[in-house]
DNA sequence: CCGTTTAGCTTACAACTGTTCGCTCATTCT
DNA sequence: AGAATGAGCGAACAGTTGTAAGCTAAACGG
């Protein structure tokens, strides 16, 4: 075996040792280094050939579960094209994400608010992707200003990481719930911003 | 000075020692006993003269954390009945509550996903008052069935909290665009359950 | 006024943590 | 073939952590 490629083996070694030791009681933060390397099989000392710090590789991590998200999407695209409803889909698909990687959901839910700044803006940025895809797909679809396709689009990101959250917590009993309550909200911002967009000033005593 | 006064007292002060070290890059999974205890200004072994445990002290952290929360409920009312704007004088005040006291927000934020259940379903407890109040209101100010207030309740009160968050990473400047765009959004969403709860299945490609 | 209670202290211990240093030894390069 | 590179290791160090045991002294209850 080459250097190079046994080199790539144990880096990955470490980073599934991480992702693995991941769990609804353990955050990154309260991993250390000592015990991942010793998931990964590898003495304490060895961890800094791969990485100068803990940090390096929680911003790995990120990234790798970054990169699931967005694989998910083009996923999303898809089953839309064969399924119809847009807000159903993209719903059931994302919480199929939550409840299958829930370690990988987890991370970025924890460092989006996480003690980290750059953890923090790391995560922000891969929910931007979300974000900027969503918004981009509501101003060809409806006929919706730049300014207000965006805010519409962060609301409906927001509800449905939000609902990922709350999926962790509960039984499996609960998803179909969930979803479609989630489903529900996100209607009625869509219908909202459709037929409010154009008077966004006082209506009603709200 | 009576005892149950002095040791009420320092108990405070424990209190105060663990708010104050949270902090941007400090959550209360990242503070320890010991640092507590020297704050505080007593030794390490009598923290356990109030507290049995860390997290025995980090559920009273959180329970202060509602009541603060609750208090601002009041404040918003009272606000609301001077001033008309509902959302926006809601919004308003929840984000000077944010900015005034950002580390009892973080420690909601942050624990509401943290690594124990306990915590997790303590702050969850918290923030349903906030929806089941909210969820009241729109009941009798909209002619909405149970499920529905509560659903949108629950809409209102995550893109607010997710506000509140953002504004915890962005300059000052920011805090009025934060704003009114949530304003836009809560608005979107009680337009759209008013106008879209009456007929929930599917309309148009959405 | 005397015995009990108890908040707070000091000392101590065992378990962990991240990190430095120097070594081995198989792969790589010349 | 011979020199250089670099992944991995073991031992060791200086910090920190939570917690147990036992003492002191001041407030308390009879």
């Amino acid at each position: 075996m080459s250097r190079a490629e046994q080199k790539e083996r144990t880096r990955r070694a470490i980073i599934n040792a991480a992702f693995s030791q991941l769990s609804a009681d353990k955050s990154f933060a309260s991993l250390s280094l000592r015990e991942v390397a010793r998931e990964a099989g590898i003495a304490p000392t060895s961890f800094y050939r791969h990485f100068a710090d803990m940090d390096e590789l929680g911003l790995t991590l990120v990234d790798e579960a970054g990169l699931m998200l967005r694989q998910l999407m083009r996923q999303a695209r898809q089953r839309i094209e064969k399924n119809g409803s847009v807000i159903r889909t993209s719903v059931e698909t994302f919480m199929e994400f939550v409840t299958g990687n829930s370690n990988v959901f987890r991370l970025l839910l924890r460092e989006r608010s996480g003690t980290s700044a750059a953890f923090r803006s790391a995560v922000a940025r891969e929910i931007q992707h979300f974000v900027a895809e969503l918004a981009e797909y509501l101003r060809k679809e409806t006929i919706c200003p730049d300014e207000l396709a965006r805010a519409q689009a962060e609301a409906m990101v927001t509800l449905v990481f939000h609902t990922g959250a709350d999926a962790l917590d509960a039984p499996a009993s609960q998803y179909a719930y969930l979803t479609s309550r989630t489903v529900t909200q996100l209607r009625w911002l869509a219908h909202g911003a459709a037929s409010y967009g154009r008077k966004p000033k006082e209506q009603g005593s709200l």
